[in-house]
DNA sequence: CTGTTAGCGCTTTCAG
DNA sequence: CTGAAAGCGCTAACAG
């Protein structure tokens, strides 16, 4: 493998001249420009990054970490979706991606740190929003650079998220809207500030259209379709009506689903489901199911260019930034109440 | 930040006797050995990364590259599920993943390339198996260290893979032993070796059931719900009979139970659905797809295994490995002929 | 505009 | 068992 060196030599020049070209610096004759382009083609060489990365103490690579349980919240399109964001911005930009899964928090917390010390990273997107966020308090101490995909309570950083809050009122607007009135909220864990959001927004629609909040109709189970099922068959169990399904997240629509199948209860003439994140597979279920999509690409676009200005302007540095996305309810069959049968 | 000489000169020694505690050196005597954990505890000193690579010219990293068009064909959950079994064998054997995501194969393999050439990675492993594989011929010829999950043809390679044919065969036979007698074989792309595997299982369980292999009854469309849906319409347009179909892909077989819906055609009683991946929702339609279920996961960790096994031992690199996990039929109510109807 | 000189932080012979 | 010295390949003042 050809080294700097190697081009100096042939060019018949010094290896900084050469270093200057490869930068592009701007007080090079054209003439040596020439003579070392030829002789950099001439040993195809390419530059070692890891040489520059030491020389330079940078690396142009950020990591992006996350633990299984986030994973599994999430649903898995919602992180390739991510990822896929990341990744577009770091090719224009030139930087890598550097991808750690995690089983835990707590792992997720230890390999963050890692790559930051061994500076193996420049920054890090990092993909949490518990309440009380060991991970985020760990990265503010240790100075790292990262950004937040979702909300950080508490302690101010830089992150992105969609509108959850907003999300949640203007689906359970659209279920009022469509006619709907003892709505049930299926919420994740309580340890999420996601779920707060949610519910939250499902809170604030009611209140204002006048329609009291019954504490019987939230529930807060794990991300799963079996607990989603068996949470509506406990409400059943107990004589609590409802009439529409407010899933946070789209395992527990399936969930909701299945229970209406189970009982023969129309969807969605005698009961509404809407889910959040719109999985793929959404359209494809019968009936297809209303979902707040999640603009989950652009959230990785904008977690990484926040990042990456941060980065690369460190006089403008700033310590809180906080660029909220905007969700869209896709309105599907499941929720139609109004609408006539279709026949697809 | 703390360097290897801040430690040296605490523990009052030399910087190579720091570095050789670090790498757990045998021949230190305990007494330095204590004073210079004690002095990195002191200056809580974490070794620098890309140093050390400078140093060892290696990276202990490795890169996964896709390009979305894969993404698409394998489905979102395949590629998520391959990169946790990668990420888990990486954070056992203390490598780090550097992740690339191209939009078209051209631009993989320069990234591959690149990654290779400035020397980012020690290896790469890639997800690729088109009949004429530019990509791998590239790698082949750059002397890069690498691994192909799919399957090579011509070259030989290290490489993991589904058994695509023999999991085809079981399918065919299942829908066989249902009671199926004109079973329509929906393909993916023809250029993917993974669409001729199939294929040729299907064509092969046929033949061995002594049941002719009617040309018209096999079609090959892009991935995607739509296509397998109209894919369906034309035939019946065509007035070809069959009771079942064989899905090469979840998203045909999702465009198969529409089909199905939409002329009122009862699954699986008259048409019995078999799809591909297993995609993690199939539980979840009505009725729940049968589909052939890949050790995404466990490809990822074979991948990567065999990635740092060739990459730490040099002296026993083989040049073709193929490794073939075997996949599991789940069967659901979708290809159930013979089962009672199902109260769920 | 270009060369010389010192590193970046760690590893690794080679002596002792 | 330990230290001195010479890199790994590149960048970045500092001169000229």
């Amino acid at each position: 493998m050809a080294t700097i060196k190697d081009v100096a030599r042939i060019a018949g020049v010094s290896p900084s001249t050469v270093s200057r070209v490869i930068a592009g610096s701007s007080r090079i004759s054209a003439s040596t420009k020439e003579k070392v382009r030829y002789a950099m083609e001439e040993v195809s060489y390419v530059p070692n990054a890891i040489a520059r990365s030491l020389a330079r103490s940078n690396t142009r690579s950020v990591g992006f970490t996350l633990s299984r349980r986030a994973d599994q919240a999430f649903s898995n399109p919602f992180f390739s979706e991510v990822l896929r964001g990341i990744s577009s911005i770091a090719q224009q930009k030139d930087y890598n991606i550097l991808l750690s899964i995690s089983r835990d928090e707590q792992e997720e917390k230890e390999k963050c740190l890692q790559l930051i010390r061994e500076r193996r990273v420049d920054g890090l997107i990092v993909s949490t929003s518990r309440v009380k966020d060991t991970l985020i308090s760990a990265l503010v101490k240790e100075e790292a650079p990262f950004v937040v995909i979702g909300r950080s309570m508490g302690i101010p950083v830089l992150s992105v998220n969609n509108d959850n809050r907003q999300a949640s009122k203007e689906a359970t607007c659209h279920l009022l809207d469509e006619g709907y009135r003892s709505i049930v909220f299926i919420s994740g864990p309580r340890d999420l500030v996601v779920s707060l959001d949610r519910l939250e927004g499902y809170k604030q629609a009611l209140v204002e259209r006048g329609i009291p909040v019954k504490p019987e109709r939230i529930v807060s189970v794990d991300f799963s379709e079996e607990e989603g099922f068996s949470a509506l068959c406990t409400l059943r169990e107990n004589r609590v009506a409802f009439d529409a399904v407010l899933a946070s997240d789209d395992l527990f629509a399936l969930g909701a689903l299945r229970f209406a199948r189970h009982y023969r209860i129309s969807v969605p003439e005698e009961l509404g489901i809407l889910g959040f994140n719109d999985t793929p597979m959404m359209p494809y279920t019968y009936p297809p199911l209303t979902s707040v999509r999640i603009l989950s690409y652009e959230l990785g676009m904008e977690a990484i260019s926040l990042l990456i200005e941060g980065l690369e302007q460190p006089e403008k540095r700033q310590v809180k930034k906080e660029v909220v996305l905007p969700s869209l309810l896709e309105v599907r069959q499941s929720t139609q109440k109004e609408a006539a049968p279709i026949i697809d």
